[in-house]
DNA sequence: ATTGGTTTTTTGTCGCGTTAAAATGCCTTA
DNA sequence: TAAGGCATTTTAACGCGACAAAAAACCAAT
């Protein structure tokens, strides 16, 4: 039996599918109609209803194919954490390197291949991701250029100041529909930080759980312009923010502000939670700009927070 | 001789400089310090002088190397228009192609690599451009599947509301700073197109102008997000707008503002050029609206604006 | 008509050799 | 010491074949 990541993929998905449309036991689980759904062909369908099998989420049915076998919630967390592309972590280690001044300004493509022992073909896609980022760049010749987009003190000013006008509007958008269901999920989370997990996550559980919310929030305005913008901002954002320690006590008075918001939109106040927005990300902003008070070029007042960026 | 894309345009951008430095006859072209500025190494720039030689840009100086020859305007046309990669010719074809119906919601690699007569490298960068720009997304498994954002009248709104936002607010940035030659540069071009060029300008040369207005006032605010933000809308807008016959009688007007535009920002006026600016897309922004009123499902009730494009 | 099972076709990734072109290093000269 | 000339090394794109996996077509059963 082969998995591919395509396979884990399907099945993590449709684990999610069973629990987010509260499927009982029992219920047949159609190739067919799982392909459409997920945008493949019946193989890799048949494959990952194979591995819900060996987890114990589906079973064989009455005349072949599969149903849903038991749903305790034990058995779904193995599938929880969604397996994460190779190139991912590989495309962070890169980050990471860079950021802590491991590799230099300049770089041919053959060096990183050899230093992450990588095929070409993953690497070209790495690249690229990285180049759309905005933080790489191809040089016209051969070779690879980092730029300072993540490295500057300026950058993150500018990325708050891009925030706080696009994230209030977009709660006005004229196309603006609430996603109920998504909303209180992330409100549940919210509410779970504060109520003491904070402590306890990881500082990429707790961007992701962040930024997540204010992805949802901005999704709803349903203009894809202003949805991407933040989606851009917060693939960089996630790059740097994975690695500082983030200072809990705060996160945590963010995680209040983030279940008033959610309770202003929930209970229909738009303007009331487009304001509130903007007070939030202006808060959000003289944190960072505090926490990292060191200009591009000056030197460091404040040794701690100065780790050494680029050789 | 070699003449690849690479020399080619690196010709094309030292003639740029020469011109932009307003260097005279007999000065020296520095190997070295052309592969510096341009970020290449000296081979390129050896053969982009030789390329220049015969164009009688460049000839060789007293032992050896090159200086500049004589600068007449004619010289230099030659080499005016920058060779566009050829696969932006291919980008555009497929394109076309989409945008004219002739191609499938759903289509695999291999078919595109028949149909156009690819590489896989090359067909590979095209997807991932059109993936990063929007319009195109790769499936879980095999294939590709087109986006509807192109075609749909609402994301034109959406658009332009976006840049409602973004576009008077990056001139109110705090680290704006006027760009004032290129300005002054567009301020020209405007002027041209106003004294009559308009009528006669091609549509691609036309979007080319204005948009390059538009992106040259936003650089000015120096945070790379409201840039990228604006560059990437332009990219996406350039696959329809090339295509529309554009009413060259209210592109007049459109230039005219734009002239207005560039005298409030010389002027140091950033506020009332911000107001200007708003006004400015808000017109835009209907006009479009009214030019395409032709929702996504129905039959269009002008048959004049569809041409079909490519076989 | 749906569904599952099976087979066939197609896809796209990987590995590897080849090669033009870009980068680099060395030498000479002014 | 800064420049060009020249030779050498390195790079990355291309081409091709192999192979696993995904898509598609077909068949049988209910």
């Amino acid at each position: 039996m082969q998995t591919t990541p395509l396979t884990q993929q399907l099945a993590a998905q449709i684990a999610d599918y069973i629990r987010a449309e509260r499927l009982g036991e029992g219920e047949r689980l159609v190739e067919r109609r799982l392909g459409d759904l997920f945008r493949v062909s019946r193989s890799p369908v048949r494959a990952a209803l194979k591995l819900l099998e060996q987890s114990g989420i589906a079973r064989p049915g009455d005349g072949g194919g599969y149903v849903i076998a038991r749903l305790d919630a034990e058995t779904f967390r193995a599938l929880d954490h969604v397996p994460s592309y190779d190139d991912d972590q590989i495309y962070l280690d890169i980050a990471d390197d860079r950021v802590s001044g491991n590799l230099p300004d300049r770089i041919t493509e053959n060096e990183l291949l050899r230093r992450y022992k990588l095929t070409r073909g993953r690497l070209t896609h790495i690249l690229r991701r990285m180049a759309n980022e905005g933080w790489i760049e191809r040089l016209p010749g051969h070779g690879w250029e980092f730029l300072p987009v993540l490295t500057s003190l300026q950058a993150y000013e500018d990325s708050y100041r891009f925030r706080l006008l696009i994230e209030p509007a977009a709660i006005l958008e004229p196309g603006f529909v609430l996603n109920r269901p998504a909303l209180e999920h992330c409100r549940d989370q919210q509410q779970w930080l504060v109520d003491g997990a904070i402590f306890e996550v990881s500082n990429a559980r707790l961007f992701e759980l962040n930024s997540g919310l204010h992805e949802t929030i901005i999704e709803c305005s349903r203009n894809s312009f202003f949805i991407d913008a933040l989606k851009r901002i917060d693939r960089l954002r996630r790059l740097i923010d994975y690695r500082q320690m983030l200072e809990r006590d705060s996160a945590r008075h963010r995680c209040r502000e983030h279940l008033e918001l959610i309770d202003l939109l929930l209970a229909g106040k738009r303007f009331e939670a487009a304001e509130f927005m903007k007070k939030h990300l202006e808060e959000l902003s003289t944190l960072k700009v505090r926490a990292r008070s060191r200009r591009p070029g000056e030197p460091s007042a404040e040794p701690a927070t100065s780790r050494s960026v680029s050789a």
